[in-house]
DNA sequence: TTAATAACTGAACAGTGTTTAGAAAAGGAT
DNA sequence: ATCCTTTTCTAAACACTGTTCAGTTATTAA
C-alpha cells in the first residue's frame, strides 16, 4: 500500500516542520514569547491544525527536549577518540558546560523546564536521558577501573560531576551571575570546573 | 500627623496580606495554578486591586523572592556558633541543599525563575543575594586563611561550591533524578556533596 | 459522478495579566 | 450634618493564552 505509506511520510514531515518551526521561534525569541498560535501563523496554518499533530504543547517540548540529547549524545560521541579516560571525562565536562551555555533553549527543555519532565514522567521514557546519563557514569567508572581516580562509588561520583556541571551552567543562563563581569565568566567556569576535578585525581 | 502614618502603615498590611496568600497558594498548589485572579478571590479583592500595591505580577515574585533569601541567611546565621570554619563550611552545605530541598517554591523564585531575575537585573537590585553569597565566600576565605584547605582563588572555590550544591538541589526539585528510587536519594546526595568536599580538604 | 475518508479551520470556551473609567468610601473644612 | 476632596476599590474591557469541536474543504475509492 504505497499511499498509505505516503501518508505516513507527509505526516512525519509536517511534525517536522511544526517542530523546527517552534524551535526557531523559540531560539529567536524565548520560549516565554512563543505561544501556539505564533506557531501556526508561522506555518500559515490554524492553530487547530497543530493539534493533529500533537496532543498539546507538552508534547511539543518533549519531542524538542528528544531533539536536545541527540544533539548532547552526538557531541559525547565526539570524545570517544580520546584515549585516557581522565581526560576524557575532562573534555565531556568543559563539552557539558559549552552545549548548556550555547544552546540555552535545547538545555532548559532538557533539564530545567517543569513541563517536558512531567511527560516523561507520565510515561515514563527518560530513554535519551539515561544515555547520555550512562555514557558519563562508564566513562567515570572506566577512570576509577583503571586506577587513575580514588575509589568511590560510581554512582556518587558520576553524580557529583553531574551535579557540578549542571549547577554551572544553569545558574548562568538562568542569570544568577550577572554580577560577575561578563569577560571574567570564562575564567571563573574553567577554574571551578578544574578545581572539582581535582577530585577526580589521585593523590 | 498620626494619619498619614496609619494609612502608610494600612499599605504596608495589604501588602503583606497580598504576598501571604500568594505565597501560600503557590507552596499548596505550585507556581503554574496560581494566577493573580485567584489570589484576589482569596483576600476577597478585585484583582484590580493588586495593582494598586505591586506594579505587575513579577514585583510579587521579586518581593517573595527577597523573603527566601532573608530566611536562607537566617539560617545561613545558624551556623556560626560552629568554631573550625571547614566544619561550618559543610554545614553550611547541608543547610543549602536541605532549604532548597524543603522550600522547593522558594528556592525556585530565588535561583531557577526567570521573571524575578529579570527585575533584579533591571533595577540591580542583588543585595540580598550578595549578602548569602558574601557569607558563604568569607567562610571560604576563612578555610584558606586558616590552612584548612587548599590555597585557590577565593572566587573560584566559592562558585565551585554553589555550583555542585545548586546543581544537586535543582536536579531534584525539577525532577531530573526520578530514575532514583526515592530510598536512595539521601544517600546520594550526602555522599555527592561529601565526594565533592574533598576539595576542601588538605592533602 | 458519488460516497467515504482525511485534512483542515472558524469560532468559541475558559483561562491569563493588565488597564481604565467610574463607583464607593473616608477625611477635612465649613 | 453638609459639601468637597482625596483615597480606595472594582466592573468591564483588552489582548492575549491553550484547547475543543462542529462544520467546511480537499483527497481518495468505488
Amino acid at each position: 500500500m504505497g499511499i498509505t505509506e505516503r501518508r505516513e511520510k507527509e505526516k512525519k514531515e509536517m511534525r517536522g516542520l511544526i517542530l523546527e518551526t517552534a524551535m526557531k521561534l523559540f531560539l529567536e525569541e524565548g520560549f516565554e514569547n512563543v505561544s501556539l498560535r505564533r506557531i501556526a501563523d508561522k506555518i500559515e496554518y490554524s492553530p487547530a491544525t497543530i493539534y493533529l499533530y500533537f496532543k498539546d504543547k507538552d508534547e511539543i517540548l518533549y519531542a524538542l527536549h528528544n531533539e536536545g540529547f541527540e544533539k548532547l549524545y552526538a557531541l559525547q560521541q565526539t570524545t570517544l577518540d580520546i584515549k585516557d579516560p581522565l581526560k576524557r571525562l575532562w573534555k565531556q565536562g568543559e563539552l557539558y558546560i559549552n552545549f548548556g551555555l550555547e544552546n540555552p533553549e535545547y538545555y532548559n527543555l532538557m533539564f530545567i523546564m517543569r513541563s517536558p519532565a512531567k511527560k516523561i514522567c507520565e510515561e515514563n521514557q527518560w530513554e535519551t536521558g539515561l544515555r547520555s546519563y550512562g555514557f558519563l557514569k562508564d566513562n567515570v567508572s572506566e577512570c576509577m577501573e583503571a586506577g587513575l581516580m580514588p575509589m568511590a562509588e560510581v554512582e556518587i561520583a558520576t553524580f557529583s560531576f553531574w551535579a557540578h556541571v549542571h549547577g554551572v551552567v544553569s545558574l548562568i543562563i538562568r542569570e544568577r551571575c550577572v554580577i560577575i563581569p561578563e569577560e571574567f565568566l570564562p575564567h571563573i567556569i574553567k577554574g571551578s570546573f578544574d578545581f572539582m576535578m581535582e577530585v577526580f585525581k589521585k593523590k
